[in-house]
This record gives structure tokens, sequence and C-alpha cells, in this order.
DNA sequence: TAAATATATACTATTGACAGTATATACTAA
DNA sequence: TTAGTATATACTGTCAATAGTATATATTTA
């Protein structure tokens, strides 16, 4: 994997998001889909890509596709997100805030008993 | 600047050697583009597209048009080309080769008298 | 088996980036 | 003024990325 691969890759904050979150702990598509306010169709094909490249995997549980980061995180990945979490910047602000939407989601699985994939909710602790 | 602007810019992997370059010093169009051998309408538009991007600027010096980085450095690309330059990957083998290049053209430019703006020299130590 | 849910893929149209060629501009020196 | 050098821009064609719509697949449940 090229360093311009992962560029481009993050090039696209929709894509920059997805990482900035599974970094923090593996999620099933709707509930990226719903964090990021995306249709389906796009989230599932720009996973697609990134899985493609070798920067994210994914694992079947009932319906649901849970998607991870691939261990050990690229140190360009690593690196840019540590330097964007502290950074003031639009795109930045996006990936502080989408970290507190993830509290807010769990929160309310957790409290709600809703249907949740297991390798998800044991991140969360939600189940 | 957004950092997807940053990341789109140095996604390519040209456009990053530009920036590794300067970084390090001031060089003129025709330096850079024998460092890195490419023609001269594709340095020109790169260049062109950095500057409207507000990365770098330029300064005509007689024929020559100088072009550094602005000054600071972001904060993105500093921490992209430290960490670049201590890496190993393809991309990062030819920054470390192009800052060895540049050396051995100063030495040219020094040894040989060669024509050479002054304001490149300066840093150079050539003139 | 059929229906429902979650996700992926095929297909199409549109847009944006890029390369290449030709030409223009800015400056210097004769 | 002319010629030469260094650089920029205009124009054109091509290819890749993206969005959107429709449809397919995988799984679970009834």
């Amino acid at each position: 994997m090229e360093a311009s691969d992962i560029y481009k890759c993050i090039a696209d904050s929709q894509r920059l998001r997805i990482l900035n979150l599974l970094e923090v702990g593996s999620l099933c598509v709707c509930h990226l889909q719903e964090l990021l306010d995306v249709p389906q169709v796009k989230m599932s094909k720009q996973l697609a890509a990134m899985k493609q490249l070798g920067l994210i995997e994914s694992e079947r549980e009932g319906t649901w596709m849970i998607y991870s980061l691939v261990e050990p995180t690229h140190g360009l990945i690593r690196t840019n997100l540590n330097y964007l979490r502290e950074a003031d910047c639009a795109e930045c602000n996006y990936l502080q805030r989408d970290l507190v939407k993830r509290g807010k989601l769990i929160l309310r699985i957790t409290k709600s008993g809703e249907d949740c994939p297991e390798s998800v909710c044991e991140q969360l602790g939600c189940c």
C-alpha cells in the first residue's frame, strides 16, 4: 500500500470520518450510515473501496456486516488521525463530533436494548 | 485550506516530492524540473495549482521563477513529511533520494559556476 | 416456502483531474 | 529591435472517480 493510496483515501472527508470512527472500534454498516448520514449505496461502495485497499476488513454477523480497521493500523493513518483530532479545522471538528455522536449512539442502544451486532456491542459495552 | 485539499495535493507523488524539496529550500522551476525529470508544462501546472491552494509562493528573479513554501509550513505538511522521510516505502525512498539529488545539483552548480538564481544560490551556498 | 432486513453490485451519466500540443508572456542580452 | 531563455496559459482529448437508480445477494424469521 503506497502512501499516495492512503492520501487519496483520506482526501475524501467521508472516508476519513469512517476511519476515524473505526479506529476507536468496529461498527456495522447501518451504524456508520446513521452516524455519517450517508445513503446506503454510497457507504457500501466506500467501504468496499477501502477494503480493497487493505485498510479495513469485514466480518459477517447474521445480516450485519461489521467493519474494522486492519491491525496494526497503518502509521500514516494513525499519524494523521492524531494530528487532525487535536487540530482546529472544518474537517477536524467533524471528527470530534463524530466520536461524540458515536457515544450517544452507544448509549441509545444500551438503554433501549435495541438489536445490535454482538461484536460491536462487546466493545460498546451495550449487551 | 481544508485538510482534504492538502491530502488531494500530496496524493500525487510528484507534488509531494515538490513540497519535500521546497521544505528544505526555495528552488526555481528549471531545477525542480531537472530534479524530478518532469516536462516543463506539467511542472508549471502543478506549481500553479499548489500556489492557488496557498501552499507555495513564487517570486521572479530575472527570467527565473523561484518557488518556496509559504511560511509557516502547514502542520499537516510538516507532520507528513516528517513521517515519510523516516518511513520505508516506494514513495518515501523517492523523498530521500530527491534530497540527495538536490545536494549533488548544488555541488555541480557551485563547482561549475553555472548561472543560478541568487535567492536559490544564497541558500545553496553556491554563489 | 415467502417475506423482511442488511448489504452489495451492475449499470449509467456526469464531472473533474491530467496529459500533450501549441502558443503566449516576461525578461535579458545583443 | 531581434533573438533567446524561462515560464505560463489556452485548448483539447482522455480517463478515473462519483453519484444515483435499480437490482441482486445473504441471512433470518415466520
